[in-house]
DNA sequence: TTTAATTACGAAATCGTTTTCGTACTCTTC
DNA sequence: GAAGAGTACGAAAACGATTTCGTAATTAAA
């Protein structure tokens, strides 16, 4: 008696087990008080079909997986709950994979997830767009993959994006207007595609005002925690007058908000500073944080939405138009770090 | 040619399923020369076994569940990445449920879970402990899991908690010692273990320094955000002398800076505060908050070595000793909040 | 040389569902 | 009342792995 299956439901009931399956999934062959009486000794049992054997022979898993850089981060938390959301909704489980920054740790979660463990994958890519045959691989399986904020645009996958050339090109307009003579962007890699339109935005602006080149500056900072604050600290002695930072990560931010403390640079005095953030404590911090910030929980719920569209479907013939590409507005938030 | 499967890598090597199946297993029923041939076969054919028919034979998923309130929070996301540490390196698979803090949602989850999805569970309850039926019956189906953080007492279930009572009392001892008055503890609510410990080392310290009663008062703030806005905004109206609040989480603490700017309230002239956080911002804001901080990155993987032993004695007789109960220490970080 | 043990493999059952057929039986309809 | 349609169910074949047995062939022991 330790657990409850279909074929001693069948037994108890006197029916086949072909029947109680037909019964429990509202099958028109059954016929009402057979359909009650099956429903009612399943609840009384417990029963919960086995999740496998389901899996197994209906070959679709009601599971997807979401593929993260890092969880830790408030704007990929944030995006899980509006993955969640939907998730939850249509009841679908969701798995979380972290890659850690690292490229090889992605292609070897995607690779895994070839095997049918999902019907679905919600990507952010760590890669450096450098390797994408594990996305291909995706492709050819014919496993629907969404990629949001962090996409690859050499594969042809639903995305959800921000615009980041124009939050970008705003960020450092609003910087200019504060009158700022040097400018910088604090970028993570220069691999990233989410990145480079925000320093792409970021050097236009510059540009249409006429800025100096040698006043502007591009900081690779990566995505090594000491190795960053090292560049930053650097990057920061000597101080260059009048200095507008455009970060293009929250981390970077902080970062530099510790460094600023550490060597005593005065917020928004000697250097002001804007960035992408989704930090609950943006308008506490000492000053408040410049944002821009990402509408995280619908980028989330968008994502999720194209991937359960594309799992419905998946095998039926896919439109001759492009794939659909989502990009949603970031939002602009002035406060103390930018005062003039 | 759409999957590869084991029946076919059979026949393309003609052998039969099941020595190929040993071959992949390293049978000692198997030559070294064959194990070696099916090998090869299966990395050039890219073989990888389905997940559901292995684990409907075996009856193990290789999946863990971790159930937690809400994933927005800067405490779950890094006990998720402990956890996830962990599962990473023994090729476990981590679903995600968030509660949203409603028990009854809670509830729900774990009962699904009771269907063999998963081979373990990882629970910080929502629970308001009047309901234990739910881990009653994963106790019953023999389903291994492990409380962390929200622990329920009742439940004879390993645990990973923190020290909360002395984390309390540490907490209020300092705000005596910066000479308050006024006494405030920020709960979430009184059905909440740990809450209740905290708040217990609260009631303590201030009973052991003989602070009047009246200046004591216990903020039943709740989960909801608008309303908990509202009760402690009414109870900051007006002021009292003195007051040091002690909130028992980040988010109440957060509020509270919000109401102080607010309605221009001055920390730690006015006011002074401490909270349990894992905010990575504590220190930059405005200004710097003191900090309980818990070990939340290592609470993650304590719970999961747990659980995974757990898994792996399933069956197996249990030691009549107790279930382990792993208290990691809180770490107090002073700053302005609480400056004289 | 006979017996026992070991090696290396295959047939088939099994895990618990779902789904395709097949088939009694009843009910129309002309 | 014969043919066709519809109703309500059951037998059995999947799904793709794992595992239990059984057994030839070889080797070792007596």
């Amino acid at each position: 008696m330790e657990n409850m299956n279909i074929k001693k439901l069948a037994k108890e009931l006197n029916l086949s087990v072909s029947t109680v399956s037909k019964a429990l999934h509202d099958s028109y062959e059954i016929k009402a008080e057979t359909k009650e009486k099956v429903l009612a000794l399943a609840k009384q049992l417990n029963y919960q079909p086995n999740p496998f054997a389901s899996s197994l022979r209906r070959n679709s898993s009601k599971t997807i997986a979401v593929v993260i850089p890092e969880i830790a981060h408030n704007f990929f938390s944030l995006v899980i709950n509006g993955i969640e959301s939907i998730a939850e909704e249509l009841k679908y489980h969701v798995l979380i994979y972290i890659t850690h920054e690292i490229p090889e740790k992605e292609e070897q979660i995607i690779r895994h997830l070839l095997n049918g463990r999902v019907d679905g994958i919600l990507i952010s890519s760590s890669g450096t767009s450098n390797n994408n045959t594990h996305y291909h691989e995706l492709v050819q399986k014919g496993i629907p993959f969404v990629f949001f904020d962090r996409a690859n645009f050499e594969i042809d996958a639903p995305k959800v994006i921000t615009d980041d050339y124009q939050a970008g090109f705003q960020a450092t307009d609003h910087l200019i207007k504060r009158q700022c003579k040097h400018f910088a962007f604090l970028s993570l890699s220069n691999q990233m595609t989410v990145i480079n339109h925000r320093k792409d935005g970021f050097l236009a602006a510059l540009k249409q005002y006429q800025i100096e080149p040698s006043h502007v500056h591009i900081i690779e900072a990566g995505t090594d925690e000491t190795l960053s604050f090292q560049i930053i600290r650097d990057f920061l002695q000597p101080l260059p007058e009048s200095l507008g930072i455009f970060s293009s990560v929250e981390k970077l931010a902080i970062q530099t908000y510790h460094i600023c403390k550490e060597i005593n640079i005065l917020i928004p005095n000697q250097l002001k500073i804007i960035s992408f953030s989704n930090l609950p404590t943006a308008a506490l911090l000492n000053p408040a944080l410049s944002t821009l910030t990402q509408p995280a929980f619908s980028i989330g719920k968008e994502a999720a939405l194209l991937l359960f569209q594309s799992i419905r479907n998946k095998g039926k013939i896919q439109p001759i138009t492009t794939l659909p590409q989502i990009v949603l507005k970031s939002t602009l938030f002035i406060r103390e770090s930018t005062k003039m």
